[in-house]
DNA sequence: AACCGTTGTTAAAACAGTTTACCATTTTTG
DNA sequence: CAAAAATGGTAAACTGTTTTAACAACGGTT
């Protein structure tokens, strides 16, 4: 038995907010009751149903719907009220047939296998469906599987009008696939990542202010041998870190080695196998910057049991802020990425693109250090 | 930086898999090229354009869609060489709005935090939109947070006709807005749980052969005071797990204990702290059965923390076998739960209700132990 | 030769909304 | 007080499909 149904959650608030839900469920049933003993059979209640009833044309209760000004306030109520009593709702099918819109956004997750399990990913999809909801739309999902982009399915997203935007997650410059979006023109924002070529529409956070304020903590504290694991060089933000680092030791004075840089593949295995060949290679080594919390954790896990105590002989720092790792022994110094907030932005400024509000999506957000335990001075320098 | 990219995944299988479909979606381009070119104008291309341009009926271009027997084979080449031509493509509102159903199914989660970065909830969704996409089937996912139920917006899905049938992941017998579902025959099944009035459709695995065999294989290691950390007692499924507990523990000739039993929340803090009250309760205590594989690992922390050897001194088995926790350490004996299995089962079973070739599902799905390294012999039998 | 059953195709009627052009009333303006 | 403008509403066209009933054309029976 898995993860907390709601009332065993953790935020209990969530769990008595909820109360009031199974009144309110219990309401509807009544007015549906209602609805049914006073009409014998209202199946299929539709628009000119109510308009007869109400006594007025099917433009009139459409316009009502749609909260026309051209309405009287009078007329407005009589027919508000006879939706209401006929339990009327108006079936999208048939709206976003004849309106412009499907009021449908679809999130796009790469084939991994546990790509819907995800941390990273579920944080950004959290911030997009609060978003999506309160912006009246729905969401859709779709693992961009081979085969699934092999036979144009993400184009018929927009062409059968399923959707009206898509945003891609994860995704980096190697998925030119991506680029058929835009050459259509048709809504779609890349997240937390970009586009060499800047074709692409892209939300993503500042990686390189992110990697600055990790190195200078760690430069702060006295480190001069700082080695890095990065991954994914395919991906411009990931890149970006790697820059980042190799600058701000240049800055510092200090000659960038190609010892001190190894691929950890985001996995916790990769990170423990990079911090042994980054140890064998230079035993200076006094701290790592790793490319996400997971290849984090793996060097830690991989230093502690192999008789590096942490952070006094080595200071390790991640990046992401990824839940539940505060509660790690050491916790993880890490640089926050506002990936909540985000998805929020992404799914905002996809649907002003979608609306036509703007031309072109292009915004990054700023990072934030979270001190922690896993760092510490340099040996040398501690009294 | 976050989760890998496609390609530097562990499996790079699907990375090298990923590759033709550069090329595919390059193909399509180039397709919709041609038609651009050939028609100047070819936006919007709809039947009956379609129709117009291979001189029959509209009627007839449906048919060739729909694959009909009533249409000749030279007449069905001739359509499709032109629906190919002109790169066209249904509108699916249209299909939707004329035909019976909308091929989109909802997957509701409860209002967690974290709902969508969950290893449980991740791994049957997975399991759900593979098979929804073997189907057909496009995945819609709500969050049903207090507003939205109270809204009625639930029951909105089906009566604007978003989709033609739900799942819903992680809820019990407290959430009493899902009997609305039933209450109206809305296809709608309830994913590894029931209600005990058994009127909502389900499909769950089964936690009673779970507990049983946990319980088989700690008594058979000499296991005489076991305790067990549960969580969410208005869960029926979870509550198979605590009387399969007990019964097993009558059943071998020990007397259970209250002082056996801690409530964990589900959640890893949670099974820490049970942990900590269990062994304060009852030194004697040699074997903790957990409710779900976070409380394990939390119990697992506590005990090694605060000298006691796991499984020297305890043993610990979990439930779920979420992934990346075979490498813990120690690597947890637990459970496991059939939930991608489940997912599939689920997704299938929902559109078998929702053709009406089904009127009830209730299905169970068997579970196995793995055997790990948390577990082991009791301490007097040791020679 | 009149009748019957296939076979293949089509016109027209759903499906359920939005939007536009137009038409009466009123109200305002010169 | 007539003309112009604003107000409130409606009929009809439109969105793009499926489905049904009807209908030719044709070969095969009596």
């Amino acid at each position: 038995m898995p993860t907390p149904p709601l009332n065993s959650s953790p935020e209990s608030k969530s769990a008595d907010a909820f109360a009031p839900s199974r009144e309110a469920s219990k309401e509807i049933t009544v007015r549906f009751n209602n609805a049914a003993v006073e009409e014998k059979v209202p199946e299929k209640v539709n628009i000119r149903e109510v308009a007869r009833q109400a006594g007025v044309s099917v433009a009139t209760v459409s316009m009502v719907l749609n909260a026309s000004p051209r309405i009287s306030r009078s007329t407005h109520i009589k027919v508000q009220r006879m939706i209401d009593k006929m339990g009327y709702r108006p079936n999208r099918l048939a709206q976003s047939l004849s309106g412009r819109y499907t009021q449908v956004v679809a999130v796009m997750l790469p084939p991994l296998r546990h790509a819907f399990a995800d941390a990273y990913f579920g944080e950004i999809l959290s911030g997009i469906a609060d978003r999506a909801g309160k912006l009246g739309h729905k969401l859709l999902i779709e693992q961009a599987k081979p085969q699934f982009v092999k036979e144009g399915k993400h184009l018929e997203l927009y062409e059968r009008r399923f959707v009206d935007g898509v945003l891609c997650l994860g995704f980096n410059e190697k998925h030119s696939f991506l680029s058929d979006f835009a050459a259509r023109r048709y809504p779609m924002i890349l997240v937390d990542n970009r586009f060499g070529d800047n074709l692409l529409d892209y939300v993503h956070c500042d990686y390189r202010l992110g990697a600055q304020q990790a190195m200078n903590c760690l430069l702060q504290l006295g480190h001069r041998s700082i080695a890095m694991v990065y991954a994914a060089p395919e991906s411009p933000t990931a890149r970006d870190v790697v820059e980042t680092y190799t600058s701000s030791l240049v800055a510092a004075g200090i000659t960038p080695s190609e010892h001190w840089l190894v691929d950890g593949c985001f996995t916790d295995e990769g990170g423990a196998e990079a911090a042994r060949v980054l140890l064998s290679r230079d035993p200076q080594i006094s701290a790592i910057l790793c490319g996400n919390d997971k290849m984090a954790l793996g060097a830690i896990r991989y230093l502690t049991t192999h008789g590096h105590r942490v952070p006094d002989d080595v200071s390790v720092v991640g990046f992401d802020d990824i839940q539940h790792l505060a509660y790690a022994n050491p916790s993880l110094t890490t640089v926050h990425l506002p990936l909540y907030e985000l998805g929020v932005l992404a799914c905002e400024k996809l649907v002003e693109r979608i609306r036509g509000k703007v031309e072109r999506v292009a915004e990054v957000l700023p990072t934030h250090l979270v001190l922690r335990e896993s760092t510490g001075m340099m040996r040398s320098l501690r009294s």
